[in-house]
Order: structure tokens, then sequence, then C-alpha cells
DNA sequence: CAGTTATTGAGAGGACGTCTCAATAACTCC
DNA sequence: GGAGTTATTGAGACGTCCTCTCAATAACTG
């Protein structure tokens, strides 16, 4: 798989750092990997308690902003109030719709919009080091399905009763 | 001044919805519309408080609420914990760089994204209600007072939650 | 003015992290 | 391999930023 070679970069990553490679970093790294798509801290710490682990929250977070400090991951907050954590795939940066009713998110790629903003960095003199777009809205099935009747007790996105224009 | 009108605009988006018009909620529109640019919550409950007011928070919150139902402003996360909150000038989309480093939120406005936006959307069979771009990073006067900006590889950290173990 | 009911205040509650600190365990060096 | 150094861990207290509850209050309505 191609996680072995995340995990070696992830591991020399380490080394060079001068940080060390305990069994617990070894442990979130694997139950990251079997993670598909986002990961969220929270199901992560329990997940990796469901499977027998004994870790702290602590721990969780801590090491998953080292895999972001790593450049393996990216952190954003989708949705509603935490955060997501994603691999990054060889670079390939895509953004997030939405869906405020059912929650879904769907992912997008726009090289078009990557080389706007590339470009309006450049006119403020901004460096930028991170990127985070979303668009909220109604996936295509909740549309579909009548309008305005969410017929999910989940947790839609935050944005949700924001009128804002389009 | 045009705040009247903007006024006049949620009064009657009140009474529409039968909402009733408080002494709370005039004094929080006063307070709101004192506010240059964003607008924090935490911040205007102290200033309505300072000015004298009484007012509880879950007020604050409420009402601001109720404004971005209105139309007349929009709810976001930027930079850190907070939700900001800003008013809509006639449709007028605008989006943020915001620098990790000085916390300085600079406005810019797309119309190309945009409409790349509203064409992805459409792709997705996706109807948008709120677009959320922010571009973090450092900002001119921090990257050129280069000091001790992290000048590590390009690892998307996503705020500068992450810029520590130095 | 009386009645109905949205709104409020105060504070409890809760989600989501973040921090502390003593105990532990990875590395390093011999 | 063993000792020493020090990064890392776990547990839980702590903090922030909202959100909810519920009895009291005050806007509308007729």
């Amino acid at each position: 798989m191609a996680d072995q070679r995340e995990k070696e970069s992830f591991l020399s990553f380490l080394r060079q750092r001068r940080h060390r490679v305990t069994a617990e970093r070894l442990a979130l790294l694997d139950e990251v990997f079997r993670q598909h798509g986002h990961i969220d801290a929270e199901h992560l710490l329990a997940a990796a308690r469901g499977r027998g682990l004994k870790i702290s929250r602590a721990t969780v977070y801590r090491n998953l902003d080292l895999l972001v400090a790593s450049g393996l991951a990216r952190k954003q907050r989708l949705g509603r109030r935490r955060y997501l954590y994603e691999h990054v795939h060889g670079g390939q940066r895509h953004d997030h719709l939405v869906c405020t009713v059912c929650g879904r998110v769907v992912e997008f790629l726009s090289p078009g919009i990557a080389a706007l903003q590339s470009e309006i960095c450049r006119a403020h003199g901004f460096v930028p080091s991170a990127y985070s777009l979303q668009i909220n809205g109604l996936c295509q099935a909740c549309s579909s399905a009548g309008g305005g009747a969410p017929r999910d007790r989940g947790a839609p996105a935050e944005t949700a009763a924001t009128g804002d224009h389009a």
C-alpha cells in the first residue's frame, strides 16, 4: 500500500525533528490509515479505544497536529464545530461542498480557483500557507427530497441558518 | 446613514416573521452598526455592557443569528475559535486573507472565483447557500518582518494553532 | 386593558479542545 | 546491556465559546 510510503515519510519526519517513535504514535498512525476520507479526532479516539488501545485524548490531538506539521494531513473546520483532519494526497488540493441538511461532504478540485487564489495572494503580498474553501448548501439528494424538510436529526453544517446570497 | 435602511430592513424582517421588536434587539442593532468591519459576539456583548446596557449573552447570540437569518450579516469562523459576524453589503461577496502571525484580516473580492464556484455547484447539482473562502498565511508586514517566522517546509497547518515545537 | 406568547436573563450545560505534571519509556552513549 | 537524559504519555482539570433551560417579563393583539 501507499500507506507504507506515508508511514515512512512520517517516521523520517519524526527522526529529523528528533521526535520519538512511540507505540502510541504508531498505533495512531495505523488508526488514521484505517479511516477513509475525513478524520475526526474524537472519532479517532473512540475508534482506537474501541480497538482496545489505551490512549489519551491529549495524545490523539498532539499527534494529529504532528501529522499536520509533517505535511501529511490538513486540518480544517468543516461543517460544525470540530476540526477535521484529512490526508493530503500528493499535493492535490481539493475543497468541499457541505450539505447543510444531511451533512454530506463532497470534495471537488478546481485548479482554476487555486490559480486565482495564488494570484490574489501575490497581489496582496501575502504568503499563503493554507487555503480553506467551503460551500454550504443543499446536496442534490436533499434538494430534490423536497425543499426544506430536514429528515435527518444529524448535525447539519453550522452556516446552515445563514441566508447567504449566492 | 445607510444604516437606517438596514435597520428598516431588519425591522420588516422581524415583522414578517412575527418576531417582536424588543428594546434589546434595537439596542443590539445599534451596537452592531457601531462596530466597524467584523463583529465578534463576545466583544459586542462587552461593548454593550460597557455602555451600560444590561443584556445577556444568550440574547446577543440569538439576535446575531437572527441578523444572519435576515440576510444582513454573515457568520464565519475566521482565524481561531470564534465566529465572526460581518455585514453583508449589497450582495457584494468578499473573502479573507488571515495572517497567522498577527491575526490581521484582509478582505478581497474575486468575481472570478465566485463564478467558478457557481459552476462547480451546478456541476454537482448542489444548491449553495453560503460560501466561505479563507486563505491563511503571512501578511506582507509579518513576512517582511521575517524574524521568528517558522522557516521550515511548506507545511499546510490550518491555523497558527500548530506552529509550535520549534 | 387583558390575554397570549415571543423574548429575555442568569446560569447551567456541553462540545471541543488545551494544558499541567508526575510517571513512563525512547533514544544515546558507553 | 545498562544508565542517563528527556520527549512523551495519561488523566483529568481547565478554558473558551457557545447553546439550552426555564421562570419571569414584556410585545403585540383584539
